[in-house]
DNA sequence: TGTTATTTGTTATATTATTACAAACTGTTA
DNA sequence: TAACAGTTTGTAATAATATAACAAATAACA
């Protein structure tokens, strides 16, 4: 059995709409906006949004159950994702930082465990936000 | 105003079943094990939630949504925390390497946004799961 | 074409978390 | 002590997030 090479309808168009989104996006009011679409049952978000987030084509913002589009090209798995969240305006940007993921993923404590997958999420206050 | 100094009586009872487990606790699994002791309603085990991962006393995995009691004596405020989890057994611990969070607390990336907290979450299988 | 696996649709329900508001308690001041 | 302000608590209702179960449709392919 080979991978999955395209996406389906309802993974498109759930992709589609995360992506032209500027912030992320709640699974239901991602189901409310693909409602026009066909897709009318949590679950048909649901289905679409894990296998996106498996394939890499968008994360899941943990802390705030949330999903973003990858902006990272060659981010073909989500294993190793980094986020800035604007503890305010709650702006969220991925952060693309060659020598953080590289320390993270080479990252090896004591407990005798490898990681092959990591999520960091960093709060604070953006620029704007700050100058208020 | 002081700061508070001392727990309040349903916050002692939450943090006393978190810090008996050897696994992080669901919230509502925290409900029915204090239910003997008074606390009947969701919101009075999630207020207490609220003040003990404030004042650090207990962390959120956000990714399991579950409660672990700290193990960092040293862990006043919840502004830097990381932990292991084995996709397998789930398993979770807090990693307390001094390298990692200095290397954290002190990252900036291009933005200029200066971060005031951090949470990170490694994933992998842990080693009896891995034996297996 | 027939067979199998995957995806989809649908309903129902489980799980996680918050709103709203009144009552009780705590500490402070008159 | 009484009046008050602030905080904590209790309670009910409901909102928000996510999954189980199963049947129908579609795709993959021998």
């Amino acid at each position: 059995m080979q991978k999955q090479q395209y996406l389906t309808k309802n993974q498109q168009i759930v992709l589609d709409l995360v992506e032209k989104s500027s912030e992320p996006l709640k699974a239901y009011s991602i189901l409310f906006n693909v409602q026009k679409k066909g897709l009318k049952a949590p679950l048909q978000v649901y289905r679409a949004l894990d296998k996106l987030v498996e394939i890499g084509k968008i994360h899941k913002i943990e802390s705030r159950n949330a999903f973003v589009a990858c902006k990272n090209s060659s981010c073909q798995v989500s294993k190793a994702t980094a986020f800035s969240i604007c503890e305010s305006c709650e702006k969220v940007t991925e952060i693309n930082n060659s020598k953080l993921s590289k320390y993270l993923t080479n990252f090896e404590d004591n407990s005798g465990m490898k990681y092959n997958k990591y999520n960091l999420e960093f709060f604070g206050l953006c620029k704007k936000c700050k100058n208020k």
